[in-house]
DNA sequence: TATGAGATCAACT
DNA sequence: GTTGATCTCATAC
């Protein structure tokens, strides 16, 4: 089932758990969603929290776009906008189990591990190739693709990583059981 | 295994 | 000038 643009046009507390076990492809490469963690505008860790500004403009417009931002000057970060427009709601894709793409990907992360080549924000858009040029693209069109997942499968909710504020929201979502996590699951 | 520094940039104070 | 939704590598237990 492929994932349209309505499919993001609710709640992020309602998406993000259903992006787990989709399938994400860029350029035809990579994988199955295992992690995602929500962000809402009243969310004090968003980057939407407090205003509209350059960087966050993407997030602040109709949902079913990338909104990509570089972390610590070093990563790229890739979110899915969420909500109705202005509701400035994201889901950051957090790690990947890569299916498709393997030579590709080993190529670009210089990595032998499979573990590791999808497993954390930075090193999923390192593999795939995405970078600020994909900031605002549609996540229904060329050259992403988006399949929803087949079967029904066991999601776990805990605590976001890496972040100083509101710590505490359980707003980490992450396929039960999956080697792929970018940190293992405590509960 | 565990901790710590460095890389490097754009938003924001 | 400071800080971060991070990752890697080096050095120390």
């Amino acid at each position: 089932m492929r994932l349209r643009k309505s499919f993001f046009n609710r709640s992020v507390h309602q998406v993000a758990p259903e992006l787990i076990g989709a399938t994400l492809l860029f350029r035809g490469i990579g994988g199955i969603i295992v992690e995602v963690e929500a962000y809402h505008h009243t969310d004090p860790a968003a980057h939407s929290y407090g205003g509209e500004t350059a960087r966050n403009a993407v997030m602040f417009g109709p949902p079913g776009y990338a909104y990509v931002y570089r972390s610590y000057g070093i990563h790229w970060c890739l979110n899915f906008v969420c909500e109705e427009k202005g509701s400035a709601s994201a889901v950051l894709i957090r790690a990947l189990e890569p299916t498709e793409g393997l030579a590709a990907i080993h190529r670009r992360r210089r990595t032998a591990e499979v573990r590791l080549l999808c497993s954390g924000p930075g090193r999923l858009t390192e593999a795939l190739g995405i970078t600020h040029a994909q900031n605002g693209c549609a996540l229904d069109e060329a050259p992403f693709a988006l399949r929803g997942r087949g079967d029904e499968c066991e999601v776990l909710a805990g605590p976001r990583i890496g972040i100083t504020k509101a710590v505490e929201l359980p707003w980490r979502y992450a396929l039960a059981g999956s080697r792929f996590l970018s940190r293992p699951f405590a509960a």
